[in-house]
DNA sequence: CTGTTAGCGCTTTCAA
DNA sequence: TTGAAAGCGCTAACAG
């Protein structure tokens, strides 16, 4: 004797256990089954709770293709990188990745690091029905923001303001942490300071130069000499020191907006630092790794970066959960130098 | 005057195009929308064209969820992972990412860093109907690798050979590699050989340690000291390090089986190496940033990392389309000590 | 608290 | 080369 279901799953072929299948075997209804498993109590408790146990016995699990294609919810949230690099990033990978799964979302990884994958990925990421976008690129297809918007779908920037004036963000006080170093290299007798940036177009790259610039003005008189290695890669950021070093007065102290410019930079400073002359101060931004190598003796900014790509992450959610995508912005303070 | 299809949408109420929208008003049948998405060349050329351009005036993009549920494949790779300390792996997620969507396919993110989430992922994994896996963490939950055999869906492990035979992957040589180590540590002289490895049940520390031991025996007829930091982080590298340093005969040669750890080891070491002692000889494993820093005077095992993620996804992507679960195993060689 | 009934948007035989 | 129709497995009203 065959029951329905088994006749059914015959004929389906590749062996995937449905909730139908359970439905049957707990003499219940489909319904029953997916409210069981859809954490709303609407369900009896006993009934879930024998509901729960066929399924497991059975090895059921529920299909996401369905849920999302019913339900309209995918419980997927595009993550826009364009920099691996970093090893900053590495942090944010675990971090959302671990926000994510804790609240019962997924994060797809989706690599904007070319033109042209930039353009592909406005398809992909809402073909995934992706609920949200955490943006940790540094630059927002347009494309991308317009489509998010027409389907109300929150995008939540993290680690930078937001240019656009419309989507929340989560970022640290780079302005201010600027500002920390210039006085920083004041107090500590630098009298020819530099910034070095990576990506021009990153807002970061302009908070934080504009925080220095400005702190470094008020501070001195003067402006401190600037260089944008273009990309916040290591051999940009090496090359950009050199080039500063080769100047008939280099400076004695560098401001380079992240950790791994910073060890570029040092790295290019090292040799021309005899016994004679004193080595240039370094201070880069961030806390990843990097900053903690002994071997570099590295001063640094601190932000809260776990803080930020968690708050990021579960803002997001929370958007996505409360249908809201009214603009909030985060802004975590940047410690001290360390 | 409305069609049939604005009529629905304006039920469905949330603005999606859908492939009814367009086949109304190019005039063809949903059939024919779908073919001229699916590549294959089952549609006239200008009918497609046609179908084509409207699709694209009208803001068109095929909803995963619906193709997923009806065709059974999603296209998504699941990446399972569950170290994000390493640098290394960032070009693990830069090239896995690139890869597969060169190839149309996405990743999504599995973090397995805790027990906990390594038996979620299980479910999740699969509720997402990735169409295979690729395990780049240490260890395969066994329960994931049952329900992937049951659906038969291609796992292939990347970095390391796979314990279970059943599975494809694809690894550099570390055996050779590690035995490259010993004979260059012998060549230089190294008289006091040490071992320092992660995490003890990764296959990756367990080769690259045999390789390592086994041909410092054969070379100076005994065996060199091991040490496991039980994880590949920087901390427990250092704290490794120090304890072999503080052995009434320390070691005079550190061989690390992660560049993370031989910078950690060499941290270790060198407040202890004044002017008088000879600082130790330290060597890692990879090409990561951190090999390439100058502050570290870093000997390592250079191994094509691009090329091994790419053909480890690439592989896959092949045996989802192949429909093959076979077994193969690709072994790229470790070059020279750089 | 539980079941019935419609779909969600697409792919896929099977016919034409 | 194209279309009609039957689902894929699930959620969400709406009743009971």
């Amino acid at each position: 004797m065959r029951t329905v279901s088994e006749a059914k799953a015959s004929r389906r072929d590749h062996g995937n256990v449905t909730a139908q299948d359970v439905a049957d075997r707990a003499g219940v209804s489909l319904t029953t089954v997916s409210r069981s498993f859809s954490d709303a109590g609407l369900v009896n408790e006993a009934t879930r709770e024998r509901v729960l146990s066929v399924a497991g016995r059975l090895g059921y699990r529920p299909n996401m293709a369905a849920r999302v294609l019913a339900g309209r919810r995918s419980n997927l949230i595009g993550l826009l990188v364009n920099n691996f690099d970093d090893p900053e990033h590495l942090d944010l990978f675990r971090f959302v990745s671990s926000e994510a799964q804790q609240r019962n979302y997924h994060a797809i990884l989706l690599n904007v690091s070319h033109e042209r994958s930039e353009i592909a990925s406005v398809d992909t990421a809402l073909q995934f029905q992706v609920d949200g976008l955490l943006v940790a690129a540094s630059h927002l297809p347009d494309q991308l923001a317009q489509s998010c918007e027409a389907q109300n779908k929150p995008i939540v920037v993290v680690g930078r303001r937001s240019l656009r004036p419309e989507y929340s963000s989560v970022h640290c006080d780079n302005h201010a942490g600027a500002a920390l170093v210039a006085d920083y290299m004041h107090e500590n007798g630098v009298m020819r300071p530099a910034f070095i940036g990576g990506n021009a177009d990153a807002t970061v790259t302009k908070e934080r130069m504009a925080g220095f610039v400005q702190r470094i003005e008020e501070l001195y008189g003067y402006q401190p000499v600037t260089r944008l290695a273009g990309v916040n890669d290591y051999d940009r950021g090496h090359a950009a020191a050199m080039e500063l070093m080769n100047l008939p007065k280099p400076p004695d102290g560098f401001f380079c907006s992240s950790d791994l410019l910073a060890v570029a930079a040092q790295d290019a400073v090292k040799p021309r630092g005899g016994q004679e002359i004193q080595d240039p101060m370094i201070v880069g931004f961030g806390q990843s790794l990097l900053a903690r190598l002994n071997a570099y003796d590295l001063h640094s900014v601190s932000m809260p970066f776990e803080k930020m790509v968690r708050a990021a992450t579960s803002l997001l959610i929370d958007q996505i959960k409360g249908g809201s995508t009214d603009k909030t912005e985060i802004a975590l303070p940047c410690d001290r130098i360390v």
